[in-house]
DNA sequence: GAACGTCTTGAGAATTGTTCTCACAATCTC
DNA sequence: GAGATTGTGAGAACAATTCTCAAGACGTTC
């Protein structure tokens, strides 16, 4: 999920940049700010998590660069329950993974299914969309449960 | 997903009261008005869906009502995006399945995936799960893409 | 079956995550 | 460098949800 999975990181924000470009939007020391810190976690973060770890960045500025790098396909938010939104880096610039989910504190864990069976999962789920009509982008598996912490 | 798969309807309601008694709470009238309408709908529904189909149910008691189910197992609430959490019959009531959600409209339709894939993908959780220390109660499948209507 | 305590309800206020506004600062273009 | 464009921060606005409180319904006890 960090860094490591790809050549460098330079690369990362190479392909950030291209992408904010297409879409006319400058790749500022703010954006940089908050892809550093989204490529540092092994797991998605709140907003709050992400002011705490990249100092001095407006609670406004930080809700605004997010949708313009969600916009630009760089960033992916995602809604577990009721309270903050997480974001994590998209799918391509890091690998196809999953997510824990701790149902008492809300933290979500990273996870990888194994190669066969994400296939298998995808054909069954490309018929299911097939039969409904649905024009499917991407699926989403979550494990629901308790974290080592909360057990 | 609706009473077409209990025996009856008077099953789903006892089961109802059972539950809300282990937890002290009554089935009274309005909540079972809500668990009505739910299990009436084939997808998940939102607070205005629910208002709209239980006439006469207000606001801050449908929320205070479903919080009370949710709390005694009924019913299981769902957040797809930021804007409303949807609703549904809590899965041991009706049947295991997964969830067609249209990034455009929001919606959410019910669909289920081949006993044969459910089986193998369980297991693989199940073994993710292990390695990570995680202590799984249920997964959570979704589809995400665009509905018939939207496309 | 009346009196009492408890639970439920509805209306609206309060809360809270997120988005919007606007004045100012930074950056880019020529 | 001047002027236009874009980004930023502080706080106001917004919207889904939760809380409060007075009144009503229900169940129990005598």
């Amino acid at each position: 999920m960090s860094t490591e999975s790809r050549a460098n990181s330079d690369d990362l924000h190479a392909t950030v940049t291209h992408r904010l470009r297409h879409d006319d939007q400058r790749y500022t020391p703010q954006r940089r700010a908050l892809v550093e810190v989204l490529a540092a976690s092994d797991a998605p973060l709140t907003l709050p998590q992400l002011l705490e770890r990249s100092q001095g960045l407006a609670q406004s500025s930080a809700y605004r660069n997010l949708a313009v790098l969600e916009r630009a396909g760089v960033v992916h938010r995602i809604v577990t329950t009721v309270d903050h939104a997480r974001w994590e880096l998209a799918e391509d610039l890091t690998e196809h993974h999953h997510h824990l989910i701790c149902r008492d504190c809300g933290t979500v864990a990273d996870f990888i299914v194994p190669n066969e069976i994400e296939r298998r999962l995808d054909s069954a789920l490309a018929d299911a969309a097939l039969v409904a009509g649905f024009d499917a982008t991407h699926h989403r598996l979550d494990l629901v449960g308790l974290c080592a912490d909360c057990r």
